[in-house]
DNA sequence: ACGGCTC
């Protein structure tokens, strides 16, 4: 589809109306940007494209500008100040991540929503200035511009109300909030993996579902279970195909909490310390 | 010319 401006659309999606097409190269990669809208709304749809494979995102229009201050974040930021970010649009969420291997550092960008299977793109940092994240960003940038000048006839330029809009930070140690001294933990981790889970009679109530804080390359998950011989929280730590866990009966669940919020507090100093650049959140987009 | 991503 991308690039193809003769004849007439005849694929899935194809009465769709594109507003803008553009292309990016990083490295060996070919990103494809398509502003596109039908009745239900409009959206961005970013390709990536290497040799053997391609995988897409769909960011809905009210989250380019959100990806554009991500990735302007991505880019000015210390290289060993930036932290993985999470951005939820309505139904979906993006996780943005950091990763670097022999071949260099690069952004992974992954769409989870509960319908579709998880799709991925990942964005080379490029050289020293990052000049793959800035190209990457500019385009952002016009794209964004574009979608607000832009108005087909049959549409009102007063957009919907964006609704659940929400931007969390997901800092190394996720039981630390942005807002420093209050303590307020679960609602910063307001990631829902239930659609992870199959629905079971292990789960208690609608509390059945898995929680993940995300910390550089390691995952912790939440998961609520049961046996015989009662419920339990089950914590698992994952890097990389390593897992290990610990299951603890919900009769020591408070302890638990007041245990970690005791060494909160005595860290306090040092945790605000490593984490004073990575607590910032990125700001609104301007209207 | 890569090739990363996965309880």
């Amino acid at each position: 589809m991308e690039g193809n401006s003769s004849g007439g659309g005849g694929g899935g999606g194809g009465n769709d109306v594109e507003l803008l097409c553009k292309t990016l190269q990083v490295e060996h990669k070919l990103f494809y940007f398509d502003l596109k809208e039908n009745p239900r709304g409009r959206y961005l749809k970013i390709s990536e494209k290497t040799s053997a494979t391609r995988s897409t995102i769909i960011v809905p229009s009210n989250g380019i500008a959100w990806f554009l201050d991500l990735f302007n974040y991505y880019v000015n930021s210390d290289d060993q100040d930036v932290f993985s970010k999470e951005l939820q649009l309505d139904t979906k969420v993006f996780y943005f991540d950091v990763g670097e291997n022999r071949r260099g550092r690069f952004l992974k960008i992954s769409e989870a929503s509960v319908s579709r299977n998880r799709s991925t793109i990942i964005v080379p940092a490029g050289n020293a200035h990052d000049e793959g994240w800035a190209a990457f960003r500019n385009i952002l940038g016009e794209i964004n511009e574009t979608s607000q000048l832009v108005v087909l006839p049959n549409q009102k330029n007063s957009e919907a109300p964006e609704r659940l809009v929400g931007l969390s930070d997901d800092v190394g140690a996720g039981f630390i909030s942005s807002h420093s001294s209050q303590s307020a933990p679960a609602a910063e981790v307001n990631v829902d993996r239930s659609s992870d889970l199959p629905p079971s009679s292990d789960d208690i109530g609608n509390m059945g579902v898995s929680k993940v804080i995300r910390a550089d390359q390691k995952k912790f998950f939440f998961d609520l279970g049961s046996n015989s011989r009662g419920h339990f929280l089950r914590i698992s730590e994952v890097t990389g195909s390593d897992r290990s866990s610990i299951i603890l009966p919900l009769s020591g669940l408070k302890q638990f909490h007041e245990m970690v919020g005791h060494f909160v507090e005595i860290t306090k100093d040092k945790i605000e310390g490593m984490t004073g650049a990575n607590v910032r959140t990125v700001d609104p987009p301007q209207r």
